[in-house]
DNA sequence: GTGTTACATAGGAATCATTCCTAACAAGGA
DNA sequence: TCCTTGTTAGGAATGATTCCTATGTAACAC
């Protein structure tokens, strides 16, 4: 997921955004990274090659990219705000047991439309479904006999 | 939304809470309103009954519920978590402008399903939509003409 | 080149929802 | 009645985020 300098340029360009290096590096780690980091994890990754960056500067340029549409916010656990630099629609399993969110892409789910009558006056520019449950890593931590019962 | 006293009770010891005038009083509280109201809200509310209630209480009694699932959290938006005693499964219209929140039920939303092969190991318990866009009233703040367009 | 304007950045202080700690309290069972 | 367990309230602590502000920097006229 890493993008060519000109890319970035060009996405930020589209949007209205400045380019500096500091928000290039942060735009660059989160779209990096398939979890959903918060904006301390970035800060101490951006910090490994920008020693001096505040988090003050994650924390705002990440409020100027959001902003602007570049990069989206997931809140589903209320302890702090996660990032996301995948703006395609995409959808979420969200696990109840080690809390991670992985992204899930799905044509059908993409379709979903409400009654207009269900509505109620209501217009509608997206929507995401969010799945809850648990990973396959946290299912086989809970049932230890998991293998002796591979085949039932 | 107001449920009797047994019903409560009744609520309550399926799910293993213990009832005490405050839990009865923020849970009455929160199931009486069709917002989805903040702890601080709900303190403010159940003070007018309670004076002495501190805002720990509420917090405390909060995750209680929670656990229980009698009450589930949302926190679309990251500034404070909020609070819903609808815990039948309905969906969410998400106003952009005025950040309410309205419920959405929908028996088709209700049946959504993943295609195995992308659910990758995940056991799937619930779910939830979450549509965004802009509600009727701030619509017809954005377009003050829209009085005069009602036929287009 | 110089001045001007408009943001960006960093550092430190402030905010404020939430959690932690603790002591007093209440209910239920032995 | 005593014991145990969980509940409540008050105050202190935590910690993510925001606010304030001085300095830096790029773009753009003049």
């Amino acid at each position: 997921m890493t993008l060519s300098q000109e890319d970035l340029r060009q996405r930020f360009r589209i949007c209205g955004v400045k380019v500096t290096p500091q928000r290039a590096a942060i735009y660059q780690a989160l779209a990096g990274r398939a979890d959903h980091p918060t904006a301390e994890d970035l800060h101490r990754q951006v910090r490994r090659r920008y020693p001096m960056i505040s988090p003050n500067t994650v924390y705002y340029t990440l409020g100027v990219l959001k902003e602007a549409g570049l990069v989206h916010e997931v809140n589903y656990w209320h302890d702090r705000a996660r990032f996301d630099a995948n703006i395609n629609l995409h959808h979420h399993l969200i696990c109840l047991g080690c809390r991670r969110i992985q992204d899930l892409s799905d044509a059908g789910l993409d379709r979903l439309r409400v009654p207009s009558r269900a509505r109620a006056g209501f217009a509608i520019t997206g929507h995401r479904v969010e799945f809850h449950g648990h990973c396959a890593a946290c299912r086989r931590l809970a049932s230890p006999s998991a293998r002796s019962r591979k085949r039932t």
